[in-house]
DNA sequence: ATACGATTTTTTTTT
DNA sequence: AAAATCGTAT
C-alpha cells in the first residue's frame, strides 16, 4: 500500500483522495502536477477500479508512457490496459473502430503533414489559381489556415482576419482550395490530423449509441495540459464524460502556449461553467525552483492581464539570482554557453542537468556549431521529425503500397526518385494505373512496359525489381523490418542512399531502428499509421540510448513540462521572443509572455537569460538587437539595488 | 513539353 | 535539410 499521506503534500494529497468529479486542479508551474496526476491514478487502481475504465490524456505519447509506468512501479499493479496517449491517439483507436458510421473505410489511413501539403498542393493547381503572380500563400500556409478553421470552430473569414490579415483578399481562392481538399481527403479515404479530433467528435455527436458506450468504458476520465486543449478536443472530454462523476482536468492557464494549434486558456477559465458543481483545487506550492528565480517568473507572467490569480510560493531554500547576458553577438552567445557549460561540467554537474532552450528551430544554428566545434555531446530535440526525413518516408512508402495499392501519394513518391520520371510522367502513369483495381498489378505487369518512354523504362524496371523482392516475401513476412532488409540487401535503395547523401551510413542506421521500433505493432497497418502521429520526443525512446550524458537543446515549446538543473535561454532579443510577427496576432503578446515564462520555470538553481546585441542577415547586413521586452518590463530596481530581480552581465570583446 | 541541376530561400511553435 | 525557383538540355 502507498502512504500518501507521507509521499504527497496537503493539496496534493486532497486531490489524489477526492472521490468525485467533475475536478479542475490549477497546477502551477512546478507544483507536483505529474505527481499527483500519477498517484492519484495508482489509488484508483488500488480501490479496485478496472484499469480498462481509464482513459488517460495527456500532451505527448511519452509523457503517458512514463506516467503509466511509474504507476506500476507505485502500485504494483499493471496498467497495459489503460488507455493513455494523446488526443490524436485516443481519437484515432476510436475511429478505427467506427469509422464507417460517419462514412469512412474501415482501412482510412492519416495523412502527415507533408501528404496533406501535397494533397493541398494538387487542389491549388487543379483549381488553376495563379499562385504566383498573384502570390496565393503556399500549401503549408493554407494547410494551416484549415486546420485553425477546424480546430477553433471560426469562420474562414475570422481566422483570416486574427491570424492573416494580409490574406484576406484570397478569401475566395483559399475557401474553394479548402472545399476541395475536403472533398479530395473524404473521397480517398484519408484523414489529417485534425480529422481525427473533428471526426472523432463527430462521430460522438451523431451516434449516441456510440458515445453511450463508450462514456459507458471509460468510467475515470484523467486529462493533462488542459490549458492546451482545443474547443474540439474539449467537447470530446465533455462528451464521453457525460456522467461527470470522475473527470478530472489539470491544467495551468499561465502556460498555454499552442493557441496557433488553437488550444485556448478559456476552457480552463470556463471550466467551472460548463461543471457548477466541479471542484477546483489549487497546487501552489512550487518544489523545482529557488526563490530567485520563480520571483523572476512571477514578476514577468504578472504582466498578463488574461490570467487566473495564483500565487507560487516557493519551498527552497535561497540560491543565485538569474543573470542576464549581453553578448556582443550571436557567436559570442554561443561562446559564452558553452564556455559556462565546461565549467559546470568540471565542476561536477553532469551533462544532463544542463538545457539551451530557444523559440525557434534556427536559433540553435550556432550553439550547435559550437559544442560540435568542442566536443560537448548534446541531444537536439528540434528540427524536422524522425519519421519526416527523407529516407524513412521513402521505405514506408513501399509499406504503404502494399497496405492499400491505391494510395496514390506513396506511388508518386516512389517512382519520382527515379530518372526521368518526374511530375508529368507520373502522372500519366498513375491514370493508366488507378483505372484498375489493383494498380500493384498493373505495375507488375508484362504489358505495363508498354507505355513507359524508353527514357523512363530503367527507372520503373528497378522499382519493379523492388516489389518483386518485397512480394517473394511469404505474406506472415511482410513485416517492416524483412521489408527495409530486402530494399536495402536485395533492391537499389542501399546504393541510392550512397548515391544521394554524404550521411548515408547514419542514415542506415536510423532505419534499422525503424525495424527494431515496428516491433512494438501488431501488424504493418497499425505501425504506419502510429508512425505519423508520432512527436519527436516520442521517437527518440527507442531509438537512442537516453542514459548518455548530454546537454539538451529544445525549442520552448518541446520543453514544456520538462526541467532541468541549469537552463540557458538565449536569443532573448526583442523581435525572437516575443517573435516578432506574433505581435501582429490578436493576443500575440500575452501568449509569447506565456511562453517566456515556461522558459523561465523550467529552471530549477541557475537561469541565464542570453542576449546577443548584433545579429547578421543577408542583404541588411548587422542588426542591432535589443533586450527582449519581457527583461526591460520587469527591470523595476536600479543595477545597484540587491533586490533587483536579476544581474546583468555584459561580454563584450574589449579584453579577450 | 519535360526533366534536371544549380541556385536561392525557407522558418514559429506541433499532433 | 528540404523545397522552391529558374535556366538549360533533351
Amino acid at each position: 500500500m502507498i502512504d500518501y499521506e507521507k509521499e504527497l503534500n496537503h493539496e496534493q494529497y486532497q486531490v489524489v483522495m477526492e472521490e468525485k468529479g467533475p475536478l479542475l486542479v490549477l497546477a502551477g508551474a512546478g507544483s507536483g502536477k505529474t505527481r499527483t496526476l500519477t498517484y492519484r491514478v495508482a489509488r484508483l487502481l488500488e480501490c479496485g477500479v478496472n484499469p480498462e475504465s481509464i482513459l488517460l490524456a495527456t500532451f505527448t505519447n511519452k509523457a503517458a508512457r512514463s506516467m503509466l509506468s511509474r504507476v506500476e512501479s507505485l502500485a504494483g499493479l499493471h496498467t497495459r490496459t489503460i488507455t493513455g496517449g494523446t488526443f490524436h491517439h485516443i481519437a484515432h483507436v476510436i475511429l478505427r473502430k467506427y469509422a464507417t458510421r460517419i462514412g469512412y473505410q474501415r482501412n482510412f489511413s492519416i495523412l502527415d503533414r507533408e501528404d496533406s501539403r501535397q494533397l493541398i498542393n494538387t487542389c491549388i493547381s487543379e483549381l488553376r489559381i495563379e499562385q504566383k503572380l498573384k502570390k496565393f500563400p503556399k500549401s503549408n500556409i493554407i494547410g494551416d489556415i484549415i486546420g485553425l478553421i477546424l480546430n477553433t470552430q471560426n469562420s474562414l473569414e475570422d481566422v483570416l482576419a486574427g491570424r492573416y490579415p494580409y490574406l484576406l483578399d484570397y478569401t475566395d481562392d483559399i475557401n474553394q482550395t479548402a472545399l476541395l481538399y475536403i472533398r479530395k481527403k473524404k473521397e480517398m479515404s484519408v484523414m489529417d490530423f485534425d480529422d481525427l479530433l473533428y471526426n472523432c467528435r463527430l462521430l460522438l455527436a451523431d451516434n449516441p449509441d456510440v458515445t453511450n458506450i463508450l462514456s459507458g468504458v471509460f468510467k475515470h476520465i484523467l486529462v493533462d495540459e488542459y490549458q492546451d486543449v482545443n474547443i474540439i478536443q474539449a467537447e470530446i472530454i465533455d462528451m464521453l464524460a457525460c456522467s461527470q462523476e470522475n473527470l478530472m482536468v489539470v491544467g495551468d492557464d499561465s502556460q498555454s502556449i499552442y493557441s496557433f494549434r488553437g488550444a485556448s486558456y478559456e476552457n480552463i477559465i470556463n471550466f467551472h461553467k460548463k461543471y457548477p458543481d466541479c471542484k477546483i483545487y489549487k497546487l501552489e506550492i512550487n518544489y523545482r525552483s529557488t526563490p530567485e528565480i520563480l520571483h523572476l517568473a512571477n514578476l514577468s507572467i504578472n504582466k498578463n492581464e488574461n490570467r487566473y490569480p495564483k500565487k507560487l510560493k516557493a519551498l527552497r531554500e535561497s540560491g543565485t539570482r538569474p543573470v542576464a547576458v549581453y553578448a556582443e553577438n550571436v557567436l559570442k552567445q554561443a561562446d559564452f554557453v558553452a564556455q559556462r557549460i565546461e565549467e559546470l561540467y568540471r565542476s561536477g554537474v553532469e551533462l544532463s542537468q544542463i538545457a539551451v532552450l530557444y523559440r525557434a528551430h534556427y536559433h540553435s544554428m550556432e550553439m550547435q556549431m559550437e559544442l560540435v566545434r568542442r566536443n560537448i555531446p548534446f541531444d537536439i530535440r528540434s528540427g524536422i521529425r524522425f519519421y519526416e526525413q527523407a529516407h524513412i518516408k521513402d521505405i514506408t512508402s513501399y509499406m504503404r503500397i502494399l497496405v492499400n495499392p491505391k494510395d496514390e501519394l506513396p506511388w508518386s513518391r516512389l517512382l519520382t526518385m527515379y530518372p526521368k520520371i518526374g511530375k508529368a510522367t507520373f502522372k500519366k502513369i498513375w491514370s493508366y494505373m488507378s483505372q484498375k483495381d489493383n494498380p500493384l498489378e498493373v505495375f507488375l505487369s508484362q504489358e505495363f512496359m508498354n507505355i513507359i518512354t524508353a527514357a523512363a523504362r530503367a527507372g520503373i524496371e528497378q522499382c519493379r525489381q523492388n516489389m518483386q523482392e518485397i512480394l517473394k516475401l511469404p505474406t506472415e513476412e511482410r513485416i517492416a523490418e524483412k521489408v527495409i532488409h530486402v530494399l536495402l540487401n536485395k533492391g537499389d535503395y542501399r546504393s541510392y542512399l550512397q548515391r544521394n547523401y554524404s550521411d548515408y551510413a547514419s542514415r542506415e542506421e536510423d532505419l534499422i531502428h525503424l525495424a527494431a521500433f515496428s516491433y512494438r505493432f501488431n501488424n504493418m497497418e497499425d505501425f504506419l499509421n502510429e508512425l505519423a502521429l508520432l512527436t519527436n520526443m516520442d521517437a527518440g525512446e527507442g531509438f537512442e540510448d537516453e542514459q548518455d550524458e548530454k546537454v539538451v537543446l529544445s525549442t520552448i515549446h518541446q520543453a514544456k513540462g520538462l526541467e532541468w538543473s541549469y537552463v540557458f535561454l538565449i536569443w532573448c532579443a526583442d523581435g525572437m521572443i516575443p517573435l516578432h510577427r506574433t505581435l501582429k496576432e490578436r493576443d500575440g503578446e500575452e501568449e509569447e509572455r506565456r511562453l517566456f515564462y515556461v522558459a523561465l520555470t523550467r529552471a530549477q538553481d541557475q537561469l541565464y537569460l542570453c542576449c546577443p546585441a548584433l545579429d547578421y542577415r543577408r542583404g541588411e547586413g548587422n542588426i542591432v538587437l535589443s533586450a527582449s521586452r519581457f527583461i526591460k518590463e520587469i527591470e523595476t530596481f536600479s543595477a545597484e539595488d540587491d533586490k533587483r530581480p536579476y544581474e546583468q552581465w555584459t561580454l563584450y570583446n574589449d579584453y579577450q
